[in-house]
DNA sequence: ACTCGTCGCTAATGCGCATTATCCGAGGAG
DNA sequence: CTCCTCGGATAATGCGCATTAGCGACGAGT
């Protein structure tokens, strides 16, 4: 490959020094330092009429910095899977990068040194950009605590448990919403409900049962719990009377089972989804619950990082979601 | 941010030399260079104690070489719209990176610097990259031109023409499968065959437009054309049984106008569509048609660039298409 | 005993840029 | 006439790494 230009080059084409067009592509005005104008305007006409470029990673070297936030995502980024989890919150990255003049490196790379991906490969390229945005369902433990020790940037989409000290996060605020569905399910006069899911493993797990916890003891109801895998049977054992989904994809599995076996959703059993599919499903029930705002949480994560990088800090924020009513909650 | 852990760091906690631990990390066992196994075993430890990782930018700078691939998109990479047309491209782009152990950097940072998508802004970070993929209906011509004077490694998904030089690309053989089609369409008794689109502009809808024409004129049958704005009753004037749509997205509106018209398709008129919708369209009309391999042409690109950056050349290939019967062309 | 080669390692250099310290000449003050 | 200031530019240095030339020690060959 041919050789590049370099401010040596423009200098001297520009009979000056290449201190000085370093000074004048940075716009030094500085009290320091100080450029004619007419040498300012001989270096500036050069680097237009040659088109140079300065090298990214010379420049990264010497000043640190680089305008280029990493993206790290457990499962890959552009799943062959269409209907994706994923896709809003890149959408929501990918828009305020580019507001703020940001490019965004994804860390592709990660699987490919052994069969589960990790941030610190042998040769990690994560120091590359000034910091990086985490996604994925589950984080490495290990990795976050890597990232806060060595003190790189990142914010974490979805929120994460302290990891050797706190994690920066934008995270949905399933407490909250969980909450209110079942403030909504208890006015409608329900009083046995049961919560369908894991309700720990990930912190998005956690605060949604959580969530549910604290409002069914404070409203005083009866809260129940089943695991995810659980059966029609099992549920309607429970004698409760509106289930609350962790998953939307056990829902959309458990209402087509109560469709073979008669079983009236929500006339017999009202049913409550708590968030988003994470996997791909296809199904047009208009479940009751609420909405993961997925692309406002890819957004804010870049934009909090971008506060991180430059006055430090860690952010930790929550945001709202969506309330949807759905046809699958009644009153009884 | 505390200072990170340099070669000088881990030479001085294994009592060796910086050159000794960069001979170590890069395992240069060659002739000239000898390191023995004690000190090398020595220096491993102390790296994988420190978790030590090179800085890829002082990398890049001293050796050149990145293992970082540069994606530019005319268009956001991550549309809101979730039907995307270049989605598979992207899939195919990140498999491929992944298998070859590569980053993926997003100029996503391109448009900031203007209203329009330009490769090379003011401080670009193109060459950060090692090369790049090129994805896009219409790439700008300067861009290629600067590319290739620059002599920027990267492969275009989709044929581009010559730019100052030949351009390096992966794109689908529009010419072949176009053919075949009117082949099929003439077997089937079409003696009068309209191309609908603009049959120019970019080079994807001049390649259809060229294969229909051709294979038109070997056949000894009727080619003609009208824009992709003509009407019903345009289409209708020219006496054909049969239209080829450049673009997806006009067949389906044509196709509701007939419907509306009680014009029967195919049964008045058979309809052959040429490649899958750019733009988001819901239709579940079956047209006989066919695919574009775009995930594949993804895959291709990225491999096509590691052999450009190894070894260099220009390549260029076409992808065959997976023919789509349909029913929406009959005999007559 | 002296040269020569081999082994194991290190000093020095450069990649392209940003930054700091320094230098030089022209006035202006004393 | 000297000293000082100040505008205008440059030499020098370092960022973290890869690479090349070379250095000291030690043993073999004659």
């Amino acid at each position: 490959m041919a050789r590049r230009l370099t401010q040596q080059d423009i200098a001297r084409m520009a009979g000056v020094s290449q201190t000085t067009v370093s000074l004048v592509l940075n716009n030094r005005a500085d009290s320091e330092v100080r450029i004619s104008p007419e040498t300012r305007q001989r270096v500036l006409r050069v680097i237009r009429e040659t088109g140079y470029i300065a090298d990214p990673a010379a420049r990264r070297l010497a000043e640190g910095r680089n305008r280029i936030l990493g993206v790290f995502t457990y499962e890959a980024v552009f799943p062959a899977t269409s209907a994706d989890f994923y896709h809003p919150f890149l959408v929501g990255i990918e828009e305020c990068a580019e507001e703020v003049g940001c490019d965004l490196l994804l860390f592709t790379s990660a699987r490919a040194s052994g069969n589960k991906r990790r941030i610190f490969n042998e040769d990690s390229r994560v120091r590359l950009a000034d910091g990086c945005v985490l996604l994925g369902r589950t984080v490495d433990r290990d990795d976050l605590a890597r990232l806060i020790a060595d003190q790189i940037p990142f914010v974490s989409v979805g929120r994460r448990d302290d990891a050797g000290g706190p994690v920066p996060y934008v995270g949905a605020d399933y407490p909250t919403v969980t909450r209110v569905l079942v403030e909504r399910a208890v006015r409608l006069g329900h009083r046995r409900l049961v919560y369908v899911g894991a309700g720990e493993g990930a912190e998005s797990w956690a605060d949604r049962h959580s969530g549910f916890r604290v409002a069914v003891a404070d409203l005083g109801v009866e809260g129940l719990q089943v695991d995810r895998q659980a059966s029609l049977d099992a549920v309607r054992a429970t004698g409760a009377t509106v289930a609350f989904f962790e998953e939307q994809a056990d829902a959309v599995v458990f209402v087509q089972a109560a469709a073979e076996r008669a079983v009236a959703i929500p006339g017999d059993l009202s049913v409550v989804t708590l968030g988003s599919a994470t996997r791909p499903v296809h199904s047009d029930i208009d479940f009751a619950g609420f909405v993961i705002p997925r692309r406002e949480m890819g957004r804010r994560a870049v934009e909090l990082l971008t506060t991180v990088l430059e006055t430090g800090g860690t952010p930790q924020e929550l945001l709202p979601c969506e309330l949807i009513d759905g046809s699958t909650l009644i009153g009884r």
